[in-house]
DNA sequence: GCTTGACCTGGAGCCCGCTCCAGGTGCCAT
DNA sequence: ATGGCACCTGGAGCGGGCTCCAGGTCAAGC
């Protein structure tokens, strides 16, 4: 317990973001991650911003951004606060993506509890209907 | 236009479902599809029945099911009606994870949407707040 | 009778997003 | 000083879900 500075080794990091270690490591290899500081043993040690990032990344892709998009904002990010308002326009469009999503997602569930209702009225008759 | 009884080409069937002519294959080699009726040239003929399975299909594929679970699906439905309490279990359990699917986005969308409107604070005051 | 187009088959290939591996280094506790 | 563990690298491999291809068949229209 040297440093009390905040920072975070690979191990607590996947821990507490879910992604695996090597998924960390991919994610930096690729850019998504800029590179992430190291010990004097170059073992990775990440800041809390690394961590902010890193939960962002986790909405994306939870949301079902492609990496390729991903690494698209990345890039606005790093280009600094000119590129806002096209950070800005790459997010709602993907916010109305996330939208027709759960739209379709609540149609076809919709359709599954249907079913769900159908088979009931099956077995509670005892009788097939098809 | 020989027949109104209800049989449709490969062409049709895309069209109307939305998979490709190669996914259709596809689904019917793997065994999600039992074999499609054949006219005489060998050329699949589609009835009004396999478009209503491939319906299912569409909404179990749009809501995450992996083809694994989906042809388990499809082998109960094979077997008959005494497996009709083991296919309503097995929806059951799907709409569950549908719902979560659906919980786990609109959180992730509102953080997203934060994030915009952080963005937004920004842009609109002209100064950096980070 | 010839072209065009929709279809057929088996099998290879592709893209995405990781995930695993071998071989090696350094820190820490006993 | 020795073992164990967390970490490092570059590169290969994988699983899911299609997608594409070559080479061939038939049917209908010009």
């Amino acid at each position: 317990m040297l440093s009390r500075m905040s920072v975070y080794t690979p191990g607590q990091v996947a821990e507490e973001t879910g992604f695996s270690l090597d998924t960390l490591r991919y994610y930096e290899r690729i850019g998504l991650l800029e590179p992430i500081g190291r010990n004097a043993a170059g073992q990775r040690r990440f800041t809390q911003e690394d961590i902010g990032w890193l939960g962002m990344i986790r909405c994306l892709r939870d949301t079902g951004m492609p990496i390729a998009e991903m690494l698209r904002f990345a890039e606005l990010t790093r280009q600094g606060e000119h590129t806002i308002r096209d950070r800005i326009a790459l997010l709602e469009a993907h916010d109305r993506r996330v939208e027709a999503q759960v739209a379709n997602l609540r149609e076809k569930q919709t359709a599954i509890r249907n079913k769900i209702g159908y088979y009931r009225g099956v077995v509670g008759t005892g009788r097939g209907l098809s």
